[in-house]
DNA sequence: TTGCCATCATCTCAAATGAAATGAAAATTG
DNA sequence: CAATTTTCATTTCATTTGAGATGATGGCAA
């Protein structure tokens, strides 16, 4: 525990981060003793992730009335003008069935149109309405403002580093 | 929950983070065409607690019979002695209901004592009984090694830098 | 004290979620 | 081509999860 400061926080605020000091060693050598979950960095994404998770879907529900599922869904369309269900679920965080009922609700709504893919009856195709692509657009808007949110303890450079990392840390994932 | 078929974290390779380039201007002022989901840092975020997520979910399960929440009181309690529920929703991601359920299923399989507090008999006291401290130890031996192959990707001083940003992100939030 | 509100943990029940089953269409094989 | 297998989207069903209700206790003011 090389720069550990040995001794138990009784102070959770503090910015102690002196088990990455550890991380090179093998686990072996680790005092076990301690691990604190709030610095075990799995579980601060995971708590970030969540804490971001509720502040859009809040304001995705309050004031766009559309479940986080279904915005996946709606920003991923956006652009590309036409895409079937299976090429969703590597674009947003969905599998086939929530990207099936999170079209069908948006099909409800009129923000998306369900047609088949005349080549391929298998193929369900969707397209965002006018409707659809207005309200992704506001979404759009809001969802910047909430980043910017999120973000204004960062430094530009520091959005830049924190979207690489996030990135490694994914691709490191099997 | 069988095991989760580890969906095929999916290599976005496209390294685009332009927009982050605007996020200093006003919202008005972007352009909503470039509006890129894979580039929006709260899906990033999302996206990598949701495979991490699922990783240690699948170690908990299948290498020690646990669930991600019965892990995350039992590594709570392991440095502090002794702990009332109400006090564990804090420090863990979970709400009282999910901090009661998990401390129930650990009490059943003689993890955890549950024993209710004698100056305010409300309150229900938590205390990790020694098969359930030498369970938590064992767990965070795992928990390290998973933590080294998730942040391989990184310098040490990357790792600190990304403890914190998570921080700083958590802390803008309201 | 007594009456009333607050707090704590659990329970209940409805809604969300995930895994396997289904059905329809296309591809492949013999 | 017929038969079989694969792919795709949806449906079904069992489990998990969350929000409000419940019951038991404690705090506090009249």
């Amino acid at each position: 525990m090389a720069r550990t400061t040995a001794r138990k926080s009784g102070n959770h605020q503090d910015d102690q981060v002196s088990m990455f000091g550890n991380s090179g060693q093998s686990a072996a050598l680790i005092a076990n003793e301690d691990f604190i979950l709030e610095n075990f960095l799995p579980f601060r994404v995971l708590a970030a992730a969540q804490t971001i998770s509720r502040n859009l879907a809040n304001i995705l529900s309050t004031e766009f009335d559309m479940s986080l599922a279904e915005w996946q869904v709606l920003a991923a369309l956006y652009r590309e003008d036409s895409v079937s269900v299976r090429e969703l679920p590597p674009k947003t965080l969905l599998d086939t069935v929530a990207v099936s009922r999170a079209a069908q609700r948006l099909s409800d709504r009129r923000l998306v149109k369900k047609t088949t893919n005349a080549n391929d009856k298998r193929l369900v195709v969707l397209k965002p309405t006018k409707k659809g692509r207005d309200k992704a657009y506001d979404i759009g808007i809001r969802a910047r403002e909430l980043e910017n949110e999120i973000l204004k303890g960062l430094s530009l450079q520091d959005r830049v580093r924190m979207a690489q990392m996030l990135k490694a840390l994914m691709s490191a994932q099997t």
